[in-house]
DNA sequence: TACACTTACCGAAACGTTTTGGATAATGCG
DNA sequence: CGCATTATCCAAAACGTTTCGGTAAGTGTA
């Protein structure tokens, strides 16, 4: 492999010269210029990228930490969405994307912190990672640039890019409720889960709004597992046959309460109306063609790769990103 | 950043056995050792991998070179999945996976080469590249290892993975046939990708065995893409008002043309069977669910790292490899 | 006791860059 | 002409690690 030392051998220069030649410093003429790019191009030179690393100190490099990669997660098209976006944005300025999944940090006992120390990486994108993650909190308490997706920044050197989830909660609800549901149920994910939380209280906000009584005993917790909605919803179903309406904390756990609804045989929407959250891709493709809280992943990952970038160039940033999210009116909503 | 330097000094050693100690090498007393993992833990320290990659010329990271990472791509999952088999297999033998995408390449005027060579990168798996892409050949020709997802390997030091792609379509047409259909359709691809060829190429193979007449006119080319299927399906089937069953090149693609199909008012079985390919996870929720080949994209990924690894190694490898596939048969086919 | 081994350690070079702090020669200006 | 300025160039150090080729002390053996 061809180094900076051949081509200034080859043009009898320095290699301090062929360095700022190739990196455009205004104090070399542009024939010896001309004469060391020639040479790179005809010898096959290409710059060792660890080498620059190493004397740089930094690396042009952010990571993105995902809770999962794994083989069955990606139905929903969520995480792909995200990185498609924080890629492209970090593409668009010269940055690179590296991936570390949460599994295998804990199989192999590397905190985030050593990975992304270990890479000279700039900042990192968390995604996913649960609140009670030791590795988590040593991350985000440490100087590392972090933003987070969907869960709100406190301390440290982090920001966050979210949606208001209270408001796009009480958004799907609130829909429910002027289609003149009252009885309506909610499916949530993880109780721990802070998207949980705040979609919880969107849903409790729209129903005290309109003055509806809540009851808690139906609201169940599925852990966004397509399967666990199936099952729970069918119990859910069968205790209160009084519910007219589902509320889904995401498509995929809706997905679930739909199969559980037809093999009920409940009709959809007219016997049970029913709102997802997420917008995945499948959501349009059910049968009927799912309602749902669109909200958009691509941007969510781009808008995250540019918040880190601005922290890493210590530009000051806002705390809190929120997204916009709107109400996606299909078919699976019924007016009594 | 503390350095194997400052272990070096805490400890009143020299860093050469710092560095031995941390590499596990017999040489280094099992006091010394200890002594070392100790400190290193205190002060925090956490190797530079740009120092290390430097000096061994090597990286323990694997590239996958994609066509596409893009906003509306993702919808089939398959390049997900691919990469998350090919993650977790890397991931088991402590590698690294980096990105690379054909259209950043290309926007960069940065070659595929060029692109590993910078990051010292091992090896490279191919996925979606256009045969006719200049910087594709100069990858294949040269001595980097490379394994080509889904066309099969030529020259230099390549290998491929794929599943046998003719026996797969054959296999999906010959099913068709058994339910008595006689005039059947095509969806392809792109006329020059690899895979619609040996697709083609099943397709005729299982007319033929039946000794059904060929008709060219009702093979179209649709790009894989599920808006152009819609609409090159529905002047298929108005040309054709004879036709009873469509063999689609993709998932993607027959979901464009069942929707085509229900426009015009048809039915889907009943009407027109369809059977798609790839098995993508939209597949199982369109009504009706749909028939197709089912190939897993997470085992192809985490085979072609497993593949390209053994070439990083110079073992002996088989050129092409073949996955399994079989025929999933749903409810989009109807027995005439 | 003399010798060969083994064990535990170390100095210095190397990897391929960038950067610092000049040096030299040519040019402009009064 | 002398001085300051500018345009080019360069030697050497630095980044953090691994590795090569040792050395020195301790151990076992004849």
């Amino acid at each position: 492999m061809p180094t900076i030392k051949d081509i200034a051998r080859i043009a009898g220069i320095s290699v301090t010269t062929v360095s700022r030649a190739l990196n455009h410093y205004s104090d070399v003429s542009a024939k010896t210029k001309k004469r060391v790019f020639d040479i790179a191009k005809e010898i096959g030179y290409v710059p060792n990228r660890s080498a620059q690393n190493l004397v740089k100190r930094k690396n042009n490099t952010l990571a993105i930490i995902l809770s999962g990669l794994e083989r069955k997660g990606g139905k929903d098209n969520i995480v792909y969405q995200l990185l498609s976006g924080m890629y492209s944005y970090a593409e668009s300025v010269n940055y690179e994307v590296v991936l570390f999944t949460t599994s295998s940090a804990h199989q192999k006992e590397k905190t985030y912190i050593q990975f992304c120390k270990e890479h000279n990486i700039g900042g990192a994108v968390l995604n996913g990672i649960r609140i009670d993650d030791p590795y988590f909190h040593e991350l985000v308490n440490s100087d590392l640039p972090c933003v987070l997706i969907d869960v709100l920044a406190e301390g440290g050197n982090t920001s966050s890019v979210t949606i208001d989830n209270i408001e796009a909660a009480k958004d799907a609800v609130a829909y429910l409720i002027t289609q003149n549901h009252r009885t309506i149920g909610m499916i949530n994910g993880r109780k721990e889960a802070d998207v949980s939380i705040q979609r919880y209280k969107g849903y409790i906000k729209a129903l005290k709004q309109h003055h509806i009584t809540i009851d808690e005993d139906k609201i169940i917790y599925a852990d966004f597992d397509e399967v666990k909605a199936y099952e729970k919803t069918k119990s859910l179903l069968r205790r209160y046959p009084e519910i007219t309406a589902l509320f889904c904390a995401s498509d995929m756990m809706a997905i679930g309460a739909m199969r559980a609804i037809k093999d009920i045989n409940l009709r959809i929407p007219q016997d049970i109306s029913i709102v997802g959250f997420d917008n995945i891709p499948l959501s349009e493709y059910t049968t009927p063609p799912l309602t749902t809280i669109d909200q958009d992943f691509y941007k969510r990952g781009a808008e995250a790769a540019k918040q880190l970038l601005k922290m890493i160039q210590q530009e000051k940033v806002e705390k809190n990103i929120f997204l916009e999210h709107k109400l996606l009116a299909r078919h699976s909503v019924h007016m009594l």
